[in-house]
RNA sequence: GCGGGCGUGGUGGAAUUGGUAGACACGCAAGACUUAAAAUCUUGUUCUGGCAACGGAGUGCGGGUUCGAUUCCCGCCGCCCGCACCA
C-alpha cells in the first residue's frame, strides 16, 4: 500500500472538523418542525486541562447525539463551564493572579483540545457561568424566588474556619479541621440566605417514581436524602412538682471525669423552662405504639430548653460544652459515646398520670430533625437502650415477640424493633404494631396533645457564601428596613475587579467602595449596605440546561420559551458523585422556575433519562524512593519496568480513578496528537460497560488504533463505486450471508446505543469489520455492508467515518446520513442449527429447516450419533422440543 | 446500623422473556511474510484426562425449583458504593 493511502488522523480529523465549523452542522434549531432531542453531559469545572473523564463523559452523550441525529431528530447538544468556585480564588491567592483571568484563561485552553476530540457541539450557545450575563439572569431568578417565597434569612450554624475567616461546607471540614488553614473548625450562627427546598419535599420524591430512565440507585440515594417518615408528634407537658426535689442521678461519666454532688437549682430551673415553654416538650415519633414503654424524655443540647439553663446554670454549661468538642464531621458525631445530662425537670406520661418521666439533655440528639426532642423506650429503640443502661434508666418492653412469653420477656442489649402484639400497655394492649400506632395517634389528637404529622429528612439549602469568586447576592442590608431586594433595573450587582487576598476572608466585605458607595436602601433611601455574600456555586448548575435551551446571550436575554420547548434533556450523562445534590437541587430549581411562571415545564424534571458513567482508572506506578511516576515516564526493560532517566525500578500498584496527586493520568491531548481522537474516543467506549470503571492501558488503545486502521484498509481495498448507501437486493451465496450479518449487527448495534451498552455494539462492530475484511467480492453486498458499517461507525469514531464515507462516494456529509435500516428478511435463516440435550447436556447438534414439524425433528435428533451414545441403554422417557431453541431429550 | 450494587477464563467483559456459558477485545503461544525487527496476516487459547476420537468438571460457596439455572427461590461468604445517633 503506498504512503499516500494511510489513514493520518493528524491530516484527516482537523480537515474534517474544518468542514463541520464551516458548514456550521451542530447549530440546534429551535423552529424545527423536527422532534427535538436534548443530549447533554454535565458541564466542566475549567480546571485549565481536560483529562480522560470528560472525555469518556462527552463521547457517551456525543455518541447518543449523533445516533439521535441520524434517525432525524433536531438534536441540542451544547457546551459550557460551570466557572465560579473555590479553586480560581486559591489559584489567585498561590499566584498572586486574579480569579477572572485565571478562569477565562483556562477555558481558553480547554476549548481548543475539546474541539480536537471532534464533538458535535452547538458552540454557538456556549457560556460560562462567571459570565455577567449568566449571573446577571441567576440574581434575577433569586429575586424572582424570593418574591415566591422560595428564599429567605435566618441564622443558621455554620462551620467557621476562624484562620481563613471564612464558612466552610462540610466537605471542606476534614477530622474538624479547616482543609486549608488546618484550624480547628468551630461551629458559628451566622445569618444565612436558603432556598426553601423544603416546600417540594413531597414533590420531589413522588417525582422519583416517575423518572423510569434514572438508575435505580440514585432514584433510591435521592429518596434517602428526603427521608420521608410518618409519625406523631405530641407533646409532653410539665409535670408540676409538689415542692418536692427529685433525687437527680447522681453519679454519671462524663468524658472520663465523674462528677458528683450536682448543685442544680431544680426550682429556678423548673421555673425558667415553664414560662418560656409553657406547654410542655413536642417530640416526634415514628414509633407512639410504644409509649407506654417511655422512661425518659431527652432534648437535643441545641434545644431551646436546654439553651435556657446553659444561660442558667453552670453545670448544664459544663455539660453542652462538653458536646460540642467531639467535633463536626458526621461520622464522629454518629461514633461519639452517648453522653447524657439529668436537668431534673419532670414531663407527665400523656396516658397515666401516675407516670413521671424525667428530662434528661442527650447528645445523640440532634436539633435539626423533628423537634428536637424524642421521648425514649429503651426496649424498642437501640439509642435508647444504650443510654438506658448507661444510666440506670429503667427497661420496659412493650412489644412482645412472637413465640415469647410476656412473664418472662426481657431485652438484653439489643433493642426490639420488629413486629410484635403490644402488651404492658393499658389500652394498647394485644394491637400489632400498625394499629397500635393509628391508636395511639387517634388518643393523642382527641386529647388535644399532638397529630399525625409527615417529617423530611431534608433540610432547607444554606447557599450563602463568604466567598468572592461567585454570584453576589443581590441584596441591600439597611439597618432599618431590613434586607431588601435590589431593584431590577440595578441588576446585575457586578463583581468588583480590583479586589486583593492579602488578607484572609471575604474580600468583598472589605472593599473600599463596592460595599457601600452609592448604596441606598430601595425602600427608604438611606444609606445601606450591600450583602457581600455570593450564591453556592450549586445554584449556577441548578439551570444552565434551561439556558442553553434559551440561548442566553451576552447581554443576558433569554429565551425562556425556547427554554421550555427544549427541556426536559431527554438524555442527561454524568459523575454518580452528583447523584444528590446537584441532581437534587436542579429538581428543585426547574421547579421554582415554573412556579414563578418562567418556565413551562408541567412535570417539573429537568432530566427525563439520566446516565451516570464509569470513571477511567489507571495504574499507579511508583519509583524506589516512593514517588510517583507518569506511565509516560515508564519503560519497559525485559521483565522490569523503569523509569526514564532516572532508570530507577518501578512498581505497579493499584487501579484507581485518574488523579494528578497519583501521577497515573494520561493526558487526552498527548493521546490526540499520537493516535488521534477518535481512537480516544473508540477506546474509552469499547471494553467495560459505560456505568463500570475503565481501565485506560497502552495495549487498549493500541489496540484501538489498529481496528481504526483495519477499517481504513477495509474501506480502501474497495473498488466497486455505487455508493455507501447501495442494496444489495438480490445477493446469493455469500453475498448473502454477508447481508445477513451485516444486518444482524446493525440491530445490535442499534439496540447497545438505546440501551446505553456501547461496549455490546463495539463488539458487533468489530465482528462486521472482520465478515467484511474476509469477504473477498467487489459487489453490491460488499457496499451495503461498509455503508451499515461506516454509519454505525460514525457516532463513535466520526472523522474516520466522514473520511470513509466521502472514498466510498457517499453523498454529503456521513452526519447528515439516516441511520441504517435493518431489513427485517435479513434477520431470519432458512436453515437453523438446534443444539440436541441429553438430560440438559449438550451432546450434538442439528442442522434443520426452520420449520420442520415435531416429529421430523424427534426422529433427526434420536438418530444422531452423539445423542444415541449419551443415551446408551438408558430409557428415554420424555423428549422436550423447543421450536428454533433446543432440543433435550430426558433418559434414564 | 440502614439502603443500593456486584462476584463468569490469565485480563476487560458477552450471554436481560430459564434454552449451545465464555461473543468481542486484550494478553499469550505457534506459524506465514521479512536478512532482521516492526507492522500485517493465519491458527490455537476455560480447567482437566487423552496422540486423537471422546470424556469429566465449571459462572463466589451450600441447598432448592425445573426436562434444562450465569438467569428464579432460600441460606451463607467476599468486594464496592451511598447514607449514617433522622427518633
Amino acid at each position: 500500500m503506498s504512503e499516500s493511502t494511510k489513514y493520518n488522523a493528524a491530516e484527516v480529523e482537523p480537515r474534517w472538523q474544518q468542514v463541520w465549523a464551516e458548514a456550521d452542522i451542530y447549530r440546534a434549531e429551535d423552529s424545527s418542525d423536527k422532534p427535538k432531542f436534548y443530549a447533554l453531559e454535565m458541564f466542566p469545572y475549567p480546571s485549565g486541562r481536560i483529562h480522560m473523564g470528560h472525555v469518556r463523559n462527552y463521547a457517551m452523550g456525543d455518541v447518543v447525539a449523533r445516533y439521535k441525529k441520524a434517525q432525524g431528530f433536531e438534536v441540542l447538544h451544547p457546551m459550557g463551564w460551570d466557572s465560579f468556585g473555590m479553586p480560581a480564588e486559591n489559584a489567585a491567592i498561590a499566584t498572586d493572579g486574579h480569579p477572572k483571568d485565571w478562569t477565562y484563561n483556562n477555558i481558553d485552553e480547554m476549548r481548543a483540545p475539546m474541539q480536537r476530540l471532534g464533538f458535535a457541539l452547538d458552540w454557538s450557545r456556549e457560556f460560562a457561568t462567571s459570565d455577567v450575563a449568566y449571573y446577571k439572569t441567576q440574581q434575577q431568578i433569586f429575586l424572582k424566588f424570593w418574591e415566591n417565597d422560595l428564599v429567605y434569612r435566618k441564622t443558621a450554624k455554620v462551620n467557621w474556619d476562624p484562620v481563613d475567616n471564612t464558612v466552610l461546607a462540610n466537605e471542606q471540614v476534614i477530622d474538624g479541621k479547616g482543609w486549608r488553614s488546618g484550624a480547628t473548625v468551630e461551629q458559628r450562627d451566622m445569618d444565612q440566605w436558603f432556598f426553601k427546598i423544603t416546600n417540594y419535599a413531597e414533590e420531589l420524591l413522588e417525582g422519583l417514581d416517575g423518572l423510569d430512565r434514572w438508575p435505580e440507585k440514585v432514584r433510591t440515594m435521592q429518596a434517602n436524602w428526603i427521608g420521608k417518615s410518618e409519625g406523631l408528634q405530641m407533646r409532653f407537658e410539665w409535670a408540676v412538682p409538689n415542692g418536692e426535689k427529685r433525687p437527680l442521678v447522681e453519679n454519671y461519666p462524663l468524658s472520663g471525669d465523674v462528677y458528683t454532688n450536682l448543685e442544680l437549682d431544680w426550682h429556678d430551673d423548673f421555673t425558667t423552662a415553664l414560662n418560656n415553654h409553657p406547654d410542655g416538650i413536642e417530640v416526634f415519633t415514628t414509633r407512639p405504639d410504644t409509649l407506654f414503654g417511655a422512661s425518659f424524655v431527652a432534648i437535643s443540647p441545641d434545644h431551646p430548653i436546654a439553651k435556657n439553663m446553659f444561660e442558667t446554670t453552670a453545670r448544664v454549661e459544663d455539660f453542652i460544652l462538653e458536646c460540642q468538642k467531639i467535633g463536626t464531621s458526621e461520622e464522629a458525631i454518629a461514633q461519639a459515646p452517648k453522653l447524657g445530662f439529668d436537668t431534673g425537670l419532670l414531663v407527665q406520661h400523656p396516658f397515666d398520670e401516675s407516670i413521671t418521666l424525667p428530662v434528661w439533655i442527650a447528645n445523640f440528639v440532634l436539633m435539626g430533625y423533628g423537634t428536637g426532642a424524642v421521648f425514649g423506650c429503651p426496649a424498642h429503640d437501640q439509642r435508647d437502650l444504650d443510654f438506658a443502661r448507661k444510666y440506670g434508666l429503667p427497661v420496659t418492653p412493650v412489644v412482645l415477640p412472637e413465640g415469647e412469653d410476656a412473664a418472662t420477656y426481657d431485652v438484653g442489649t439489643e433493642a426490639y424493633t420488629g413486629e410484635g402484639k403490644l402488651f404492658n400497655s393499658s389500652f394498647l394492649n394485644g394491637l400489632n404494631k400498625s394499629k397500635g400506632i393509628k391508636t395511639a395517634i387517634h388518643k393523642i389528637s382527641e386529647m388535644g396533645l399532638g397529630e399525625g404529622v409527615t417529617q423530611y429528612r431534608l433540610r432547607d439549602w444554606g447557599v450563602s457564601r463568604q466567598r468572592y469568586w461567585g454570584c453576589p447576592i443581590p441584596v441591600i442590608k439597611c439597618e432599618s428596613c431590613g434586607s431588601q431586594p435590589v431593584p431590577e433595573d440595578q441588576l446585575p450587582v457586578e463583581l468588583p475587579y480590583d479586589i486583593n487576598f492579602d488578607k484572609p476572608g471575604n474580600p468583598l466585605d472589605r472593599h473600599p467602595t463596592w460595599k457601600t458607595e452609592g448604596v441606598t436602601c430601595p425602600k427608604c433611601g438611606e444609606a445601606a449596605e450591600r450583602e457581600t455574600d455570593t450564591l453556592d456555586t450549586f445554584a449556577d448548575s441548578s439551570w444552565y440546561f434551561a439556558a442553553f435551551g434559551g440561548s442566553l446571550d451576552q447581554d443576558g436575554n433569554l429565551d425562556w420559551e425556547a427554554a421550555s420547548k427544549w427541556l426536559p434533556v431527554d438524555q442527561y450523562v454524568g459523575g454518580v458523585e452528583h447523584a444528590v445534590l446537584h441532581l437534587l437541587y436542579a429538581r428543585f430549581f426547574t421547579r421554582g422556575l415554573r412556579d414563578c411562571g418562567l418556565l413551562d415545564l408541567p412535570s417539573g424534571e429537568p432530566f427525563a433519562g439520566l446516565f451516570t458513567q464509569g470513571m477511567v482508572t489507571h495504574a499507579v506506578y511508583t519509583d524506589e524512593d516512593g514517588d510517583y511516576v507518569l506511565p509516560e515516564d515508564v519503560i519497559e526493560d525485559g521483565n522490569q519496568l523503569l523509569r526514564i532517566g532516572t532508570k530507577s525500578i518501578v512498581t505497579k500498584g493499584d487501579v484507581i480513578k485518574m488523579s494528578k496527586s497519583k501521577k497515573n493520568v494520561v493526558d487526552p491531548d498527548e493521546i490526540i496528537k499520537g493516535y488521534g481522537a477518535d481512537v480516544a474516543r473508540w477506546f474509552v467506549l469499547s471494553d467495560s460497560p459505560p456505568e463500570r470503571d475503565v481501565e485506560w492501558t497502552e495495549s487498549g488503545v493500541i489496540g484501538a488504533w489498529r481496528f481504526s486502521k483495519k477499517v481504513w484498509n477495509v474501506v480502501s481495498a474497495t473498488t466497486a463505486t455505487d455508493g455507501p448507501l447501495s442494496v444489495a437486493t438480490d445477493a446469493k451465496g455469500d453475498a448473502l450471508e454477508l447481508r445477513k450479518l451485516a444486518h444482524r449487527a446493525m440491530e445490535n448495534i442499534t439496540a447497545g446505543i438505546e440501551a446505553f451498552r456501547f461496549n455490546t455494539s463495539v463488539a458487533q462492530i468489530y465482528e462486521l469489520t472482520n465478515a467484511l475484511n474476509k469477504y473477498k467480492g467487489q459487489d453490491a453486498a460488499r457496499l451495503e455492508a461498509l455503508g451499515i458499517l461506516i454509519r454505525a461507525i460514525a457516532p463513535f469514531m466520526p472523522h474516520l467515518a466522514e473520511e470513509c464515507w466521502a472514498k466510498l462516494g457517499g453523498e454529503g456529509l456521513v452526519y447528515h446520513a439516516p441511520w441504517p435500516e435493518v431489513d427485517s428478511k435479513m434477520l431470519v435463516d432458512d436453515t437453523i442449527t438446534l443444539p440436541l440435550q441429553v438430560n440438559g447436556k449438550r451432546r450434538g447438534e442439528l442442522n434443520i429447516a426452520k420449520d420442520l414439524p415435531k416429529d421430523e425433528i424427534e426422529k433427526l435428533a434420536m438418530a444422531d450419533e452423539g445423542v444415541q451414545r449419551a443415551i446408551g441403554d438408558g430409557t428415554v422417557r420424555k423428549v422436550i422440543i423447543v421450536p428454533g431453541r433446543i432440543v433435550n431429550i430426558v433418559a434414564s
